[in-house]
DNA sequence: TTTT
DNA sequence: TTTT
């Protein structure tokens, strides 16, 4: 009914981009986000998170996301099911984005504002100051 | 840049429905939140915080919730300054709603199944299983 | 960096309880968590995501969450990796709770409140009212 | 019930550090956070969200963080109601930090890693890899 | 492996 | 009262 994941992390490597036969763009990235706290033998651990961003949230992603860029993602936890080469049932977890926000390099070399996209970005506010 | 909220808690009273003079219609409503914790006094406290919906979800919200419903909300939260009649300036904090679930009576007599509504509904699925 | 998961969702079965060789309980069990949006078949999906509860919280579910019971859950989304009998690698993802909130059966027989519970629950509040 | 807020701004000015009777420090602090969208005059538009964070986390915020710098907040949204001088009630929205992460200057002269805060560090994980 |  |  619920469901609502929101990240921060880097990016692993570049995103991949893949079309649909129909054509539709999807971006596909993993985010390491770091735990908050060490383990029992003081090392940091890190979350290597699957992502996916559709239609125009997956071209914004491909074209100005590289590896190592600090990311904000909001979106929901997808769990799918596939059928292994070998037969055996397996699962895959990712994080479809509703919104990605691009959280350093925030000023370009035309001094433009902080890139930050959303999957329903547009000119209409959300609510009118009516 | 993120801004993001999620809540879970009671109507105060009914959604007032309004609409703008372009009619687009907007409902507000107030959930009060019990605080996870007790007080010193050992009271539970509770915050009454103020929601609006737009639109197609303002309408599902004033034809469907009433005072007493437990709802779960996802919005942003917005302050909204204005000038009050003594001409002193004054806040306002509400959530916009981008989506209100219905939590309790989750089945109706037709044996429907749980309503729940979002600002973005739609047929088409948010991510296509090519 | 930021790792937050909220979900709404009913209890696939009964929690299975575990205990760590130092006596830590961990509750683990399964939310059904439907998708908002129908698919190109008219179906609604629905995802499968598992949870992890430890210490004092995950008693708590053990003893008082069933099968269909509707929850919220907050907490952060790990991804665990392991090699399986067959040497590859393979990865799991669940949720490792900081709160769970029953959400149905809102008052008990004897009129108390509704069930909540945080790992963090004490008796200190949060903030205080100086 | 379920009370969940995640920000992403820049802090308005430097924070306002109390201490009460007893001597728990606390931070104040306000952060800009621009709305996705624009309105319909073409103009980006912005919430001043107020945040307080109190002992550990917020001696954290008042040696680390200063105006302009970009921070990620979770917390909680309260309501505290009080009464004006002129006799009326009036009405204060603030997070409640849970916690604080700083997300510029992701790297000191030292090349340490990038400083992050949470209310409830410890040495302990969440979750004990058993 | 799945809930309503 | 506001940040970039």
């Amino acid at each position: 009914m619920l469901n609502r994941v929101v990240l921060i992390g880097r990016l692993t490597r570049d995103p991949e981009m893949r079309y649909t036969p129909q054509g539709v763009p999807v971006a596909s990235f993993t985010l390491a986000v770091d735990r908050p706290f060490s383990n029992q033998q003081g090392q940091r651990e890190t979350d290597f998170i699957d992502c996916i961003a559709w239609r125009k949230l997956g071209e914004t992603v491909g074209n100005h996301l590289t590896k190592g860029r600090l990311a904000a993602v909001e979106g929901r936890l997808q769990i799918r099911s596939y059928e292994a080469q070998d037969g055996t049932k397996r699962r895959v977890a990712e994080v479809v984005c509703d919104s990605v926000r691009f959280l350093d390099r925030p000023r370009d070399a035309q001094g433009g504002a902080m890139e930050s996209f959303g999957a329903d970005e547009t000119e209409l506010p959300d609510d009118l100051p009516f």
